[in-house]
DNA sequence: AGACTTTGTTTTTTTATCAAACAAAGTATT
DNA sequence: AATACTTTGTTTGATAAAAAAACAAAGTCT
């Protein structure tokens, strides 16, 4: 392994081999604390002492470290409660940004955050990227270029970038797409063909992955324990997030809703096999679908504007796609029993054309002690949402394991 | 909460909320190093030095207390590498005993294992579970009393009780059952109608979710990171074990195989639903399947000879069971990519010739990525795996928070 | 004005680990 | 057989981190 993989964080979810490892009380307790102070916004070293159970001492010299680090400010006094008036401690969200980029099928994004999840700066443009990864890739390099030059002066800025593609991601090879989703990606070497630095940490994974973690972070799965995101564009996939961190399966394929077998007599699907998901709620069919019917649209917004101004045939195709697609999310739910069920990508824009329908398959469908703390909605993220994921994925290791993180720039 | 329930382990993964709480560094070692010697049965201090990167008078500290608590013992000299003879570690494995409940839909079980998973004591006898609540807990209370009064001298060595039901549990209320599937246990506490010492750690859980782990401590998922458990018995259920752990989805239910729906317009399920895959596969469908074809018996098992005995019409039945499996297991695989799918249960009994039709059909459904390091196998631990999982439901809190579980006698 | 509170720091104590020294008991070499 | 080296396990002192206690600062409440 070069050094170039050095700063590649593991796709692999280390809690196994963590139990394993002597533990370094000192930094747990210093990510306990950032963490505390991070979610808090604003809080003080006795709060923070009550709420971790450490003591009021040994609060004062870790937030000591914190604020040496950078990363926590003091600003001003707060309120007194009785007694003396506390310190008010700040998170200082602006010392770093984080770089977010989406692949898509046909498409990328990207994305610079504070590490507040703020939006500093956000382009998307349209690319070949099934079917011509070399051209795709140097369209890349320009946009990431092009986003750092506009919104960041010091590349010590930087604290790291998060890469979401299009296909699985085994945990072993990051770096590699899969063969059966991206063919014309075989052999290339996502990492070496990104400019970035070799010191600055990546990290790859999927898109629904990345988009589960967005909205567990930052939309409308705030707060939630299990949650799984659908992402319903070309193609159709499905992330996990399991007590706040990404479930990804033995291979790393976990979450492939998209090749459920719906209709085993049904069409045939480029993964080979019959009646996937995928093949009538993949944007294509749906389109195709829509042109039988005689209503024909290039994109899926445009269908749905059609559907916006009433067009009964629109909304036939929708609620024919509710079904399909019900199917799928009741045999999630019996099966995962999540919290909640997020719907994103382009389709998702429906809203209530689509959830209606959707939640009444699903009603008859699923069992009630499955569905009956959980519910169905829709992203509020909108197009950003999987290269905010991407960032997210770096902010989350950072504030998990700052030691960690930051020893990429020391060393 | 009455004191009653603080000995009531619960059933809430505590992940999240151990990340945020504070480190207690020896204890944390304490159960790292306990283990290490009951993973390796014998050992010495300075290997187990070398394995957990402590230092030998830590380590040397930290047995000594374990020796204290009865659970390692000193056994002699081991032979020299070329310096002073190793003194030998031995976990205790006979210093205290688990007791295992199964109650099943139809059936009660008891087990009493050590803490090497080596059963003491197993019976399991008829019981009208389902329909009369009453006398099958007195059954059962008569069967503690048996199988304790017959295996254990002294009450002190009964390390805990786990208890499998055939529900799902809710983390919140895990001593009621779901009226759904067990109307007549309304509001029946498990917990309490029980005789068992209040001073004695509890555990409820569903039969799926402890079969699992059964299979991942003793059975066929060894080694697993991600394993799926299916039982097929009279209902079919799923269990899940990720990275060690049972998981129990949201609101306690994940893993209800049984009731995604297979064919949405096949029969009507108890459920309430409609083609549920319990329809097709659970113990009932399948006798009246055969029945109707002209093979009459009153159990799987009979079936199942009628199978090895070379009857075609049983051979269809099986086959037809493996097909609408399939697509089930199908299902879960590439939704959850699991390392291992185990089957267990009196189905399971039929082996490949269940295996092989299941597998084909699976491979016709299924992502290649989401199988292709995956593979279904049968369970090797028969019918006391449900019995055999509740009581190693005990054992792994034992082995992973050892203080916490000790000092239930202690106070 | 005086008593009590709350906060945050400083000092001391406690806890847990580690490193080094050491004793015990072996093997390998000459 | 004597000596040198190894390995193990314990003991002793050093170090790191946290907790407890004492304290100073800055408030509130009566």
């Amino acid at each position: 392994m070069t050094d170039r993989y050095k700063n590649l964080f593991s796709t692999l979810d280390q809690s196994a081999l963590s139990r394993a490892d002597k533990v370094h009380l000192r930094d747990q307790n210093l990510a306990l604390l950032l963490r505390k102070i991070w979610a808090g916004h604003e809080t003080t070293r006795a709060t923070l002492a009550r709420q971790t159970g450490l003591s009021r001492s040994s609060v004062s010299s870790l937030v000591d470290h914190l604020i040496d680090m950078r990363l926590v400010e003091e600003r001003g006094e707060g309120i007194s409660t009785g007694g003396r008036k506390p310190t008010i401690l700040r998170f200082n969200y602006q010392s770093k940004f984080i770089l977010g980029l989406d692949i898509g099928a046909s498409h990328l994004g990207a994305i610079i955050i504070d590490l507040n999840g703020q939006v500093i700066s956000w382009r998307q443009e349209p690319a070949p990227v099934r079917l011509q990864p070399a051209q795709s890739l140097h369209q890349l390099n320009r946009l990431i270029q092009e986003i750092l030059d506009e919104s960041i002066t010091n590349r010590d800025q930087l604290l790291g970038v998060g890469i979401a593609v299009p296909s699985p991601i085994s945990p072993q090879n990051p770096q590699y797409l899969s063969p059966t989703f991206m063919p014309t990606w075989r052999d290339i070497n996502l990492i070496e063909s990104i400019s970035i630095p070799d010191n600055i940490p990546l990290l790859i994974d999927n898109d629904a992955n990345v988009g589960a973690l967005a909205e567990v972070w930052w939309g409308a799965g705030q707060g939630c324990n299990q949650l799984a995101f659908i992402k319903l564009g070309t193609g159709v996939g499905a992330g996990f997030i399991i007590d706040g961190k990404v479930f990804r399966g033995h291979g790393g394929s976990a979450g492939e809703l998209g090749h459920m077998v719906i209709d085993p007599e049904g069409p045939t699907c480029v993964c080979g096999l019959q009646g996937c998901l995928v093949t009538f709620v993949g944007s294509q069919p749906i389109l195709k679908h829509a042109q039988k019917l005689g209503l024909e649209h290039q994109k899926i917004t445009d269908l749905l504007s059609a559907l916006k101004e009433g067009d009964p045939i629109a909304r036939d195709v929708i609620s024919s796609v509710a079904k399909s697609l019900g199917l799928a999310v009741a045999g999630l739910m019996n099966m995962m029993n999540p919290e909640r069920v997020i719907l994103g990508g382009d389709l998702a824009l429906a809203g209530d054309s689509l959830l209606h329908p959707l939640r009444e398959c699903v009603q008859t469908r699923s069992l009630w002690s499955a569905i009956s703390n959980s519910n169905i909605v829709t992203s509020t993220l909108g197009e950003q949402v999987i290269a905010l994921g991407a960032a997210t994925s770096i902010l989350q290791r950072t504030l998990t394991q700052p030691n960690q993180v930051f020893t990429q720039w020391r060393g």
